[in-house]
This record gives C-alpha cells, sequence and structure tokens, in this order.
DNA sequence: GTTGATAGTTATGTCTCATAACAAAAGGCG
DNA sequence: CGCCTTTTGTTATGAGACATAACTATCAAC
C-alpha cells in the first residue's frame, strides 16, 4: 500500500539531460563508493590516501616518498602530509636511504602493517559491495573500460 | 633503438596491490576524465559544476534551486554559489517564484543558452573520447555498473 | 668545481563537499 | 486565529584533495 506523503514536496527534477554523459555517472558513482570507503577505513584512522600510501609501503618496503608520489599519481608536496599522519600514528618510519642522503626509505612497523591488513579485509569487502550484482564479465568490461579512459590522456 | 636515460631515475614502484580494487580505478579514471572535462569546459567559462546546473535549468526552465541541489545531489548550500556565478555571468535569472514566496524560479537567459548549447557540443565531443576503444555493448555495460553502485548506498 | 637536476619540504591557493546556524515563509493542527 | 514543525535560501566555517612556487640539501655530469 501506498502511504501518501503527508507533506507536499517539491516535484523532483530529472538529471537524464546529464545522465547521457558517461563522466556524470562516473561522478555520481564515485561519490557514493568514496563515501562507503571512507566510513569503511574511519574505524582504522585511515582515509583513502593514507590507505594507499600504506598500502604500498608495505607491499614496497624501503621506497622513497618520491617513488611513492608517482605510484600514486599525487605530488609529493602533498604526500608529505600524508606520510607525516601514518608517522604520527606510528605506522610508518623514514630511515635514511642508503644510497642518497637526501631521500628517505619508508618502512612500515609492526603496528603499520597490523592495521593494514586489518584494513585490508575491510577494503576488499568494501569493493565486494560495490560491485554486487554485476557478473565476472561485467566486472572484467568494468575494469578495462577503466585501464583504457586512465590511459587516454 | 633504445635511448638510454641520461638521468639514470629511481625504479618505478607498481601500484599493483591496489589495482585489485575498482574503487582505486575509478579514481584514477575519474582524475583523468576531470581533467579533459575541465580542459574542455575552460572556454566557456564553465566548471563540472556550473555547466551541471546550467544544463537542467535550461533543460527544466523555472525550477527552483532546492530542486536543483535534489537533482545535482549537492548540498543547497553549495548550489548558492553556482547559481551566483551564473548569474553573474548573465546566463541565468533567480525571478520571484509565483507560488512560494521563499523561493526562486531560476530561468537562463538568451546568452545562458546559446553558451550552453556550445558547451553542449564540446562536453559531447568529450565523452566521445572518453570512450574512444570501447563497444557498444562494453560502453553499456558502464552505464549499467555505474548506475548499480551509484544506487547501492 | 661549477652547473643543472632531483629529493624532501613549506607555504599558499583553489575546488569540492559537508555541517551548523539563521531569518523568512509555508503548512499542519488544535 | 495562534502554535509548532518543516522547508527555503543563505552565510560562515572547516575538512579534504589537488596544484604550484619557492627553498635547502644533495646528487650527478661535464
Amino acid at each position: 500500500m501506498v502511504c501518501p506523503d503527508p507533506h507536499p514536496v517539491a516535484e523532483d527534477v530529472s538529471d537524464a539531460p546529464l545522465r547521457a554523459f558517461v563522466g556524470y555517472r562516473m561522478k555520481r558513482a564515485f561519490n557514493v563508493l568514496q563515501a562507503d570507503l571512507t566510513r569503511t577505513l574511519e574505524p582504522f584512522g585511515l582515509r583513502m590516501l593514507t590507505y594507499s600510501a600504506l598500502a604500498l609501503i608495505v607491499e614496497n618496503p624501503g621506497l622513497r616518498p618520491s617513488q611513492l608520489a608517482r605510484a600514486l599519481a599525487v605530488e609529493r608536496a602533498n604526500l608529505v602530509v600524508y606520510v607525516d599522519q601514518l608517522e604520527e600514528a606510528g605506522w610508518v618510519t623514514r630511515a635514511p636511504a642508503p644510497s642518497d642522503r637526501r631521500a628517505y626509505a619508508l618502512q612500515c612497523t609492526l603496528a603499520g602493517r597490523q592495521v593494514y591488513e586489518r584494513a585490508l579485509k575491510a577494503v576488499h569487502a568494501h569493493d565486494k559491495r560495490m560491485l554486487h550484482g554485476l557478473s565476472e564479465t561485467e566486472t572484467a568490461t568494468v575494469r578495462k573500460a577503466l585501464a583504457q579512459m586512465e590511459h587516454h590522456t
């Protein structure tokens, strides 16, 4: 049974003229995804970029900030802040690089590895949530399409 | 013939651990798309959100800010700024709404309609660029997947 | 050694997005 | 009619992502 709205709300306007564009749909979908991922990471004290940085540090011990910035496609200037946060949390250390006195070798601590592994499980669950209802071939197509768009600069 | 790099650059680190997630790929792809769209709209004096707002005002003359905010999924507080910019550019007017003295009826001017129609062509070309290399069925799958992710809050 | 490029950092500014608070007006209800 | 809640547009404010310029220290090449 339909429950009539007691507060006559103003008519909803359609955004159909914008839905013609894949870019608009991506923006809307990404906003939803980002909100869900932020909620997913919040209990661990991580955000999208600090999680990404921590992941690459755990998987590539000893890498340097400039390498990390290139891998994540962020500016070195901004990466400083993310590494600062990871260091303040006690998850990452800046050790002197053996071959270059300008650079640091980024290492994760035991606590850093532990929080990463717990967060990794949550992020996997998040990703599965986002892809719910899509077949294997469909998700493969989406991955391929996104890769193509990314390299189509 | 391979040209040896005279400046021995630091080894590239892979972001493979993050590529497992569709969310990460979406972020990377959307950054590229957003940069291209920003360049596309810049000659018209428009940005992503002012273009979106203008599009819905042109296609739905007389709609009110609260309706527009709902359609675009942005907060009313932020929409004010976008409408301000469109009004200052002389593309949109805030006329008093006949039935509600709190609200405005948003109308586009002739200049607003003209800049919209020219920008629309450019945005269509941008969208086609972004989907280059994908078949009809593949783009249909991408649209379906994005719609599903969006409504999977 | 001098020069030019690179590493990390700091400061600054823009854009997107969210929230809180407010006055004016509308609508429901006794 | 008066009371109360909601809605509307708005302002102010803060967080977060992103870019750029400028600086010091170091490297690397000639």
